[in-house]
DNA sequence: ACCGTACTGGACCATCGGTCCACTTGTCGA
DNA sequence: TCGACAAGTGGACCGATGGTCCAGTACGGT
């Protein structure tokens, strides 16, 4: 990709911010692709034209999200950032998590359901991400664990239901320290 | 209800069977009501006739995989009936669960993702189930912790896509251990 | 100013869950 | 045994949705 024409990203803007405020409003199923098309002020053809599918839609939202927090994991001030103790460092991302998926209630939940029936093969570089860095925390406090199946587990709480019903009814600090619970006794 | 005729009951254990087999081979979203209904040779009327709709089919499913395991935890022997430590029967009867959905690798996947737009208000009877037992236990040996919420995380594991494909492979040991380490973790 | 190319939009398509209804078949009282 | 009625059946049909297509538009380098 050599460049984009400024209309070509303007509308990419206009359909990211129009998918984020529709997610935030409405269920993820309830969104469909022509609602978010009308709502940014383009045409449907636009939206597939640039996001590939609903998938690579959600992928790319996620990833805007995500990104702040992967630089300060990774060069930011403990104990997000290097410098705290593994412990910390868990607790510290599992609370930010939190507050990415708060804000943007179906968001993963968007995401899980979309399955890739044939393509799309790997996983969301976000998913990844977040798996990866809970993995090798836990490991490094804990390397007797099956530290990338616990993080799964840790993370498959976003993706369900029931703890979205929750989040919808904005209980954000008991998911919080829910995790907590679970992480310090993982490290015991 | 009073009585169901012969040939209603015949279609319904043809259509129950007839969905499990297809679950067993293939993604729960890749399994149409019109292939479940032409592989349990009656039209697709029928399917909706008995079950109401995709969610129906799915809950009537489940709750005929889960029945057995109701009975062996209310008035079953130990450590799966009562009898044993909450700690015991926490252990076990996760392992029980992580049995019935790795014979059945997609079936709670395909309830999760039923989310019912409008009706269908409450929960599926056999979540429920599942995470009221669990959440007991939790509360019983650790009244200090939030064991509803717990509960919910515990279970939403076997929701996740990385799971799922876990099982696929085949390792429903690995999730059975690591279900344990948090339980484990989780009692202190 | 011009031209090629990327971008645009909305008509169109295939598929899926679910509805409808004319037809068939079990069941039960007489 | 038979008739009638309710329960059951099946497949054409519907509305919605994700995704495709392509003729037209407009940006941006030259």
């Amino acid at each position: 990709m050599v460049k984009e024409r400024v209309d070509a990203a303007r509308n990419r803007r206009a359909i990211l911010r129009a998918t984020e405020e529709l997610l935030s409003r409405h269920r993820p199923e309830e969104v469909t692709m022509e609602q978010v098309a009308a709502a940014a002020g383009v045409g449907k053809g636009t939206v597939f034209h640039r996001f590939g599918s609903r998938m690579g839609l959600m992928i790319a939202l996620m990833q805007e999200r995500a990104l702040g927090l992967r630089d300060e994991v990774e060069t930011g001030p403990p104990p997000l950032g290097p410098g705290a103790s593994p412990r910390e460092r868990l607790l510290a991302f599992l609370s930010a998590v939190v507050d990415v998926i708060g804000r943007n209630k179906g968001l993963l939940a968007a995401l899980g359901q979309e399955v890739a029936p044939r393509a799309h093969g790997g996983d969301h570089p976000v998913y990844t991400f977040w798996h990866g860095h809970i993995s090798e925390l836990i490991a490094a406090e804990r390397p007797d664990l099956d530290a990338p199946l616990l993080a799964d587990l840790l993370l498959a709480g976003l993706q369900a239901e029931p703890i979205l019903r929750l989040l919808e009814r904005g209980e954000t600090v008991r998911l919080e320290k829910g995790l907590h619970t679970l992480a310090a006794a993982i490290l015991g």
